[in-house]
DNA sequence: TATGAATGAGGGTTCATTCAT
DNA sequence: TATGAATGAACCCTCATTCAT
C-alpha cells in the first residue's frame, strides 16, 4: 500500500532523475571497486572515467573525497551486514562466527580500513547507525558463540573487526588477488586461536568497537 | 686479513668517505622512521630534510625510490633476524616463537609490507640473501616447534610472515601507535591458533618465503 | 494607440508569460546586485542562485554573459538618465551638473566600467540608443553649463563620464561600501576643477563619448 | 674596506645563487608587467611562461599569490617613491605636485589597487615601512604646497592617492593604453580642483594615508 | 519552457626528477 | 661530491556551457 492512513504519506520528492541516480551508484560502484583494489588514495578523476562519467560529476555528487569514502563505507558495511545475518542461520554457533569471518572477506572487508585514512568523519550519523547495526549483527554471533562456550570471553568485537580487517585488507602495490588463499588460511588460523578453551592470557582488556572509533584517532 | 701483524704503522686506509656514509646512514634511517609511520610513499624530499641533507644527495644515494626502499627493508630486516636470533635463546620452543613474534611486532615488522609496493626488486642478491638469512633463523624457530609437537604442521613459514606483516601493519592515517594494545592481542590469538592440536583444516597449502616472491605479483 | 477607447471588454492579450518576464527581471536585478558587488567576473551559476531560478534559465535568457552584461549596462543607464533628468531641474547651471554627478555615483554608475570587459558590443542598436539618451541628458546639463560660462569647454562628455566611472569604481576586493565618503570628496574635487575659470591647460583634445566607444578597445 | 672595525663583518651568506636571483628578478617584472595590464588575476602560469621559467619556480619564490603581490607592490611602490623624490627637485610647489601626479601615472600606480584584492596583508613590516617613505615623499610635495598657499588644505594624502589610483587604473579587459591620453587631462583637472582658492566644501574630512589601511576592509 | 545534471577544458598546486653551481 | 634550484607532468578542483527531462 502506498498510503495507508498512519503511515506518511509518500512525498513526492522533484524526482531524483533515473539517470543521475544510475550515475551516483556507478560511481560508488568503481569508487569501492577502486578502493579496495588501489586503496582510497586513486586519483579522483580514475573514479570517474572508471564510471564512465564526466570527472564534474563525481564532484557534484561526491564535493569532497571524504563525501565518496563515506558512501563507500556505507555501501560496503551494508554488504558485511548482510554477511553476517546469512551467517546467523547457521546452527553451530562457531560455524556462524566462521562463515562470518570468510565471507566477510570475501566482500573485501579489509578495504575498509584504508578508509579511515585522512579527514573522515567517523561521528556521522549515517555511520553510526550502520556501525551500530553491524555491531547488533555480529555481536549477536559472538555472544552467541561465547554463552555456548565455543568462543573465548576475553576478546570483544573490536579485537575481531580490527583483525578481521588487517588480515584482508589488500596487499599494497599491484591489486593481487592472487593472495585470497593466504587470507582464508590465516584467518582460519586466527578463528581456531578464538575456540575454547583459551591456550594463553591475552594482554590488555578486551576492545569493543567503541574503543576503535576512541583509539584510532587519539591526538 | 690484508694487514700483517706485526707491520705497525697503521696503513691509512683511503677512508671512504666518512660523512658520506654517516649521510647514507641518516637516510636510511630517517626513511625507516618514516616509512613506518606514513608509509613508503612520504615525498621524497622529506626524507632528505628529516635527514638534514639536500634533496639530491638522496638521489645521489639512491637514485630511484625502490633503491631507498631496498635499503631500508635490508635494514629493517637484519633487526628482525636479530629478534629471531635472540628468541630462539628461549628453551619452550613455542615460546620462543611468540617470543619472535612479539619482538618483530615491537621493531614494526609490518613496515616492510608497504614496501613491497610499486617497482620493487624482490629479486636481488642482496635481498635474496638476507630473505634466506631470515628464513633460516625464522624456520629454524618454526621446525623446531613442529618438531615438538607444538606447532601445527600444515603452516610455512610464508604463513607466519605473511600473517605477522598484516596484523601489525600500521594503520592508515593518522601515524597513532595507540594500536599497539591491540596488536599483540591478535598476534596472541593467531598464536594460539598456531598450536597444536589443530582445531580444523586449512585450505590450499603451507605457504613457504619462496611462495611469497612467486605470488605476489602474479599478473 | 491600438485599443480604441470605447472598447470595454478588456482585450485578452495573448500575456507574454507573466513568470518568465518576472524571471527575467530577477535575473538582471540579481546581477545588477552582484556585478557591482563582486565585478562581472561573477560565477554564472551564483547569479541563477541569487535570482532564485535554475541555470538553464538564465542561459535561455542570456545565452551569453556578453547578453546579461548588456542588459545590466542598459538597466543601470535608465537609472542613470533618470538622473540627470532629475538634475535638469535645478536652476543653478553647475549646481545641476553637481547633482547629477553625486546622484549618478550613488547609483553606482562605476559598476558600467568592468562591464566593459571581455567581449561585449558596444554597437547594439540598443546599447547606442540608450548610450545617444545618456548622451543628450548629460550633454544638456554640460551645455548649459558652457553657455552659462560656468564650465571650461575643453572637456567633453565622454571625459565627464569615464571621470566619474572611474572615480566611483568599486574598490576591488570586498564590497566595502566604506569608500563612499571619499569618493564624494573626489568627485568634489574634480568637478571644482571642471569650473571657470579652468586653471590649466589640458593635453589632448575633449573627448566626446563617441571617441570612448573607439578608444576603448582599440588593437 | 671590507671589514673596518665597527662596522659589521659582511656575513658571507650562502651565496643566494646569481641565477636564482636573476629568476626571481624576472617574475617579478613579469607580474609587474602582466598585473598593470591585465589584473592581478592573470594566470599563475602565465606570469612564469612571461618571465621565461617552469611554473614550479614561480611557485618556489612566491608560493601564494599574495606574496607575489607582496613584492610586486614593493616594487612599484618603490618606483613611484622615486618619482616623488625627483618632482620635489622642482621649485614651484604646485608644479612639483603636479610632475608627481602625472609621473606616478605613467609608473601605472593604479595597478595598485587591484593588489588590494584578496588575502593581502596590508600590515606586513614591509609593506608598512615603504608605506612610510611614500607617505613621507609626498607629504613633503603636499605640505609644501598647502603651506605655500597653493593648495587646497581640507584634502589629505588619503584622498590624493586614492584618486589618483582610481583615475590611474587600468581599463578593465583589453589591455589597451589608448587610454593614457584620457588619464593625463583627468588627472589636470582633479589637480585643478586642488589648488587654492577652493571653490566648493568637502563633506566628510581629509582622508589620511592611515584611514585608507583602516577602511579598506573594514568589516 | 524551466530545471538540474553532465561535460570538459583550464587554472592552481605538488612532487619526482634533473640541472647547475 | 653536496647542494639548492628548475622542470614538467599529474592531480585536484571550478566553472562556463550543453544536454536531457
Amino acid at each position: 500500500m502506498t498510503s495507508t492512513p498512519g503511515t506518511a504519506p509518500a512525498r513526492r520528492v522533484p524526482r531524483p532523475r533515473a539517470d543521475a541516480l544510475r550515475n551516483r551508484e556507478r560511481l560508488v560502484t568503481a569508487a569501492r571497486e577502486m578502493f579496495v583494489e588501489f586503496g582510497s588514495q586513486v586519483p579522483y578523476d580514475e573514479v570517474a572515467r572508471r564510471a564512465g562519467v564526466g570527472n564534474a560529476t563525481l564532484y557534484r555528487n561526491f564535493p569532497e573525497r571524504a563525501d565518496l569514502v563515506h558512501e563507500v563505507v556505507l555501501s560496503l558495511m551494508g554488504r558485511v551486514i548482510e554477511v553476517a545475518e546469512r551467517a546467523a542461520e547457521e546452527d553451530d554457533t562457531f560455524a556462524a562466527l566462521r562463515r562470518f569471518v570468510h565471507g566477510a572477506a570475501d566482500e573485501r572487508v579489509g578495504a575498509l580500513c584504508p578508509m579511515l585514512e585522512g579527514t573522515f568523519d567517523k561521528d556521522h550519523p549515517d555511520l553510526i547507525a550502520e556501525r551500530d547495526r553491524l555491531g547488533e549483527a555480529v555481536q549477536g554471533l559472538v555472544e552467541r558463540a561465547q554463552r555456548a562456550g565455543r568462543m573465548r570471553t576475553d576478546v570483544g568485537l573490536g579485537d575481531l573487526m580490527v583483525a578481521l580487517s588487517q588480515l584482508t585488507r589488500p596487499l599494497p602495490g599491484t591489486g593481487c588477488g592472487s593472495f585470497d588463499q593466504f587470507v582464508h588460511r590465516h584467518l582460519q588460523i586466527f578463528l581456531d586461536g578464538l575456540e575454547l578453551p583459551a591456550r594463553s592470557e591475552l594482554p590488555g582488556k578486551a576492545a569493543t568497537l567503541e574503543d576503535l572509533r576512541r583509539e584510532s584517532c587519539s591526538p
